[in-house]
DNA sequence: CTCCTTTACCGACCGACGGTCGGTCACCGA
DNA sequence: TCGGTGACCGACCGTCGGTCGGTAAAGGAG
């Protein structure tokens, strides 16, 4: 399989070349405001070609999105898996996550654009992300241990998601994000705490 | 000043018609699948009295916006402002805007289509929408009370609409919203009680 | 009443952009 | 060597947001 066909690697090299482009334009401008022909154009191709390995913008725009993601999803699940405690893994996935926060092309691929582009989609098909099933991941220990009677694991994925989003965006507008970063991060800190003292 | 000209009348008639007829195709296809050909022609009038009272696509958006979140964010305001505790307050408000995303309207052009139009002006013009400068209001009096020992009022802000938005999410994407509006109530219940017992 | 300014409204037109499709040619198995 | 396959080409298309010169009616001034 590591021996490939002259054709398959220059493909391969192609598909690359064109989702490396679309990522440097993406991050630079925005989904909206890229062309497609801009990204045809300096990656030294015609329409066809990008057309012949992405079905629409869109995919292109997630092919994009999964690269920058897999970048963070390792680190976040990894930092929440080395928990034994559940609370101590919610709180280690969360701060990964923040974390990632600080990277420019996380926050403007997975933070700002893809809840217009995707989430658009998911909307109407009705499938997800991948944030949403790795949220319930980590949670799943907590509704289930019964400390939280009463709470529905969707319910909580959801309000926990739209949180971290919300500190997220405060991260990536701010004009100093490591600051922001901290601030957030103690905001963070005195939720979790509580509830955990809370219910515990 | 209520006795208008015929002109001025005239044309905030129009206005207005070119208001409704925009929020009706908005909530029922969405911002992006709605063309503004679409709107004039069911309006009766031709694109240039569209261009002449909205500068655009987003402008006209916005008014709609406006109208429908003004029709709920009385409501949320006044459910707050009616407790005299800080903390019941925060409940009430809460609450109040859970209730609002059971109506389609809301749920359609301030929870999803919002973000996809408005926040992405908002990220390059640095402006705001009306929904952070409400939850400031709401939760100044809990930050200032020092209850919350180090936290940013912004930061914690931003999380908590966050949070509201991905409750909001969770309701608008249910099969029985009543019921995940119930559900989402639960979760807000424990996080908020939680905080509220960790700290006072 | 007349003239002139103002402005709400008209609608043909434009440019940009996402997407299509028939064609071409190099690669590769037989 | 030869036929098929598929990566890639690029002219073309439909749609859609936005523009602009024009028109006619309202309303203040004389």
């Amino acid at each position: 399989m590591t021996v490939k066909r002259l054709r398959e690697r220059q493909a391969e090299a192609t598909r690359e070349l064109l989702v490396g482009i679309a990522r440097e334009r993406f991050v630079e401008q925005g989904y909206a405001a890229t062309a497609m022909d801009d990204i045809v154009q300096r990656a030294g191709l015609a329409k066809g070609a990008l057309y012949h390995h992405f079905s629409g913008k869109d995919a292109l725009f997630k092919a994009v999105y999964d690269v920058v993601l897999d970048e963070t999803a390792g680190a976040v699940m990894a930092a929440a898996l080395a928990e034994e405690d559940p609370w101590a893994a919610v709180r280690a996935g969360l701060s990964a996550f923040l974390d990632a926060c600080l990277r420019p092309a996380f926050r403007r691929i997975v933070i700002i654009d893809s809840v217009t582009v995707l989430a658009a989609r998911a909307w109407e098909s009705g499938t997800e992300g991948v944030e949403l099933p790795m949220l319930r991941t980590v949670l799943t220990p907590l509704v289930d241990s019964g400390a939280l009677p009463g709470v529905t694991l969707d319910a909580l994925a959801h309000l926990a998601l739209g949180g971290l989003y919300g500190s997220a965006l405060y991260i990536a507008r701010a004009a100093d994000p490591e600051a922001a970063r901290v601030e957030a991060d103690v905001v963070l800190d005195v939720v979790l705490r509580g509830v955990r003292a809370a219910t515990t």
